[in-house]
DNA sequence: ATTTTTTAGTGATTTTTTTCACTTATTATA
DNA sequence: TATAATAAGTGAAAAAAATCACTAAAAAAT
């Protein structure tokens, strides 16, 4: 299921794509080789998902696009705040594809006055104490954790009581949440490990 | 074959934390909470990796972290460089986990001048041109990509014929590469409606 | 010394995921 | 108008992954 979710989220952001430079009609061919998959498995995503294309033309860009984003609520604009505000945390602040794409950055949040003051950024940065109010009065739906490794769990535990659905975890600790919540770790070093690992065990 | 991947990966990191910690046995269940997932795949993972560990004890940290290092070649240090310093690449430059882990960011580049003469940092930054002639004088086994779109297939292009093995990419496109080279993608955006889409369909 | 408890090891089973093989519909072409 | 080609739709098969159910070993407790 987690595999259709993911491989769902990427033909949405690969149509919005297609969407914008005027293509009509996209086959589970090319959905495929533009997501890193095969035909037979897009067509069966959307079987499950009982969406149907055009013989001998494939799906139409725009209706796609549509009813996948109803059926997942990618068509919802989202809220979500950066929560640790050094050089990663700041650089996400004004990651610019977030705005085109569905989700809004609305406030940063830090332990360290200094480095609230010091930031230069459209957007609203908070001392941490204001997490919980900010998140609920907002709206916050979205949690990204960019706080060193030992304050994650605590900052994860408060975005969650203040109402977040998800977190989007950058420090390297598997952050314990209720099971209703998503929680989604990107964990570089990991990254980096998983490369090495899969080329020495792949060119064996 | 990739899970078990991922998982190892995981696996290695916490023993990393753990053997510094003192810790000298540990079990298949207190190692599958800490990476998500159940004492039986763990010990399945291992069984089909010829691991031993000790009835009532479990596995001895540090032979087994000798051991995946070994067989993954997670033992060995890797050299990466990061091509594209914006705010997320000078980011990542001074990532400090990199280091404590077997990974080393021995270079950076970038195709504005006037960037390279202002970034400040301890590691050697390169005009984007030089990028060939460092990553194979130096031994760069890892590309960090985090240009903007439109440029990330053609640092990929340049990155593999100077012989990187894998790609970690940031920027949100998918990249063409050979098979026998490894690409891992982490695109922001789509990590977002992952976790957005994936909420909307656990809680319905 | 015996029993109980804990934890690994693994073949078998189940579940999930992917791929295949074939049918059907529609457009393009001869 | 007939034929060829293309691409969806989907049940069935295969492959992959995870889980279970059990055994065995060793330590701890009685």
């Amino acid at each position: 299921m987690n595999n259709t979710i993911e491989r769902i989220c990427k033909i949405y952001g690969y149509l919005a794509v297609q969407e914008q430079s005027g293509a009509d009609f996209i086959s589970s061919k090319e959905l495929a080789e533009a997501i890193g998959t095969t035909e037979y498995t897009v067509r069966k995503d959307f079987s499950v998902l009982d969406i149907k294309g055009y013989t001998r033309k494939g799906y139409e860009v725009k209706s796609l696009k549509e009813k996948l984003g109803v059926k997942f609520r990618l068509n919802k604009e989202r809220r979500a705040c950066i929560v640790g505000l050094g050089r990663l945390g700041t650089a996400l602040l004004d990651y610019e594809h977030f705005q085109n794409d569905g989700f809004e950055i609305i406030a940063g949040f830090d332990s360290s006055i200094n480095k609230i003051e010091r930031i230069q950024t459209k957007i609203d940065v908070f001392p941490v104490g204001a997490l919980a109010e900010v998140v609920s009065s907002r709206g916050i739906e979205l949690g990204i954790i960019t706080v060193p490794a030992k304050a994650a769990q605590e900052i994860a535990d408060v975005l969650i009581r203040a109402g977040v659905k998800g977190i989007l975890n950058f420090s390297p600790v598997k952050l314990n949440v209720p099971k209703d919540i998503v929680r989604l770790d990107m964990d570089f070093t990991n990254a980096l490990r998983f490369i090495a690992a899969k080329f020495v065990i792949q060119n064996k």
